[in-house]
DNA sequence: GATGAAAAATCTGTGAC
DNA sequence: GTCACAGATTTTTCATC
């Protein structure tokens, strides 16, 4: 499916995805348009899904952000997909994730302040259908890096 | 700081980050160049951080995501920071969060399969220091959106 | 199938106003 | 802030292997 030299390209764009695909391509030893074709496909076929914007929301004044484990309770049926539904409705709940064999959820909320994580905590958290159980631990830290991958 | 012309852009830029300078400006009701200078100022500013790839690791063969919450010594003075670094240097380790009054620290690790999700595990997690106790999550789903946070 | 070269359209980045 | 412009980049076309 990809050859060693769409994974170079891969590895370059994911290392820099700002880079012009021009740029990509010359490191990858192809040219120009050549490069282009290559990251165009691998975007078709949607293992590049495109870009994402880094946003420093500390500097814009979000500087509270808390992970949430929420049990739900284990009684009805379709407990689990009503509360994902209302949860992504909640603009400050920036990540939902779950577990393998778990009915529990985890949330990142993120609040300008604790003021304001408060708010959104009793207004529109603890709002949440089939919560059973609340867990919160606020984040001083989160690092990410999933550059160097092994292709 | 940011007026409201600044914060549609940013808006903009944030649910469309591939989009050109150009493009943000006139959704924001500017000239090219007068959308470029504004994103730009933001840009070194050091809000807009860049931008991300978006890369499909399940359609590269990566199915596994496991999230680890290790429990760290109390005692050594050093261990968090020991820790840390060492956790930093596992190229599946996509993420690192650390908590507020908290001795322990939460890994997501990318791995192809279970069997490679083994090995890992054994071989580098267990490998790094000060580790008291380990509890593994077997992800599920991961949703992301911070595209609908009021500016 | 793939590539490189070249051309056209678009975008970036700067200067003048 | 707009407008104009040169240079770079994207994207298509075409000849070639």
């Amino acid at each position: 499916m990809l050859d060693d030299v769409d994974r170079r390209l891969l590895r370059y764009f994911q290392s820099d995805p700002g880079a012009s695909a021009a740029d990509l391509a010359e490191r990858a030893g192809l040219s120009g348009a050549a490069g282009w074709r290559r990251l165009e496909r691998m975007r078709e076929a949607g293992i590049i899904r495109g870009v994402e914007a880094r946003i420093d929301w500390a500097a814009l004044g979000y500087a509270v952000e808390v992970s949430l484990r929420i049990a739900l309770d284990k009684g009805e049926a379709r407990a689990f997909d009503t509360f994902l539904a209302a949860a992504r409705e909640v603009p400050e709940v920036i990540e939902i994730q779950t577990f393998l064999g778990r009915v529990d959820v985890r949330l990142s909320v993120l609040a300008r302040d604790m003021a304001h994580y408060q708010q959104i905590y009793r207004d529109r958290i603890l709002a949440l259908p089939h919560i059973a159980d609340i867990e919160a631990l606020m984040l001083v830290a989160r690092v990410h890096h999933d550059e160097a991958l092994p292709l």
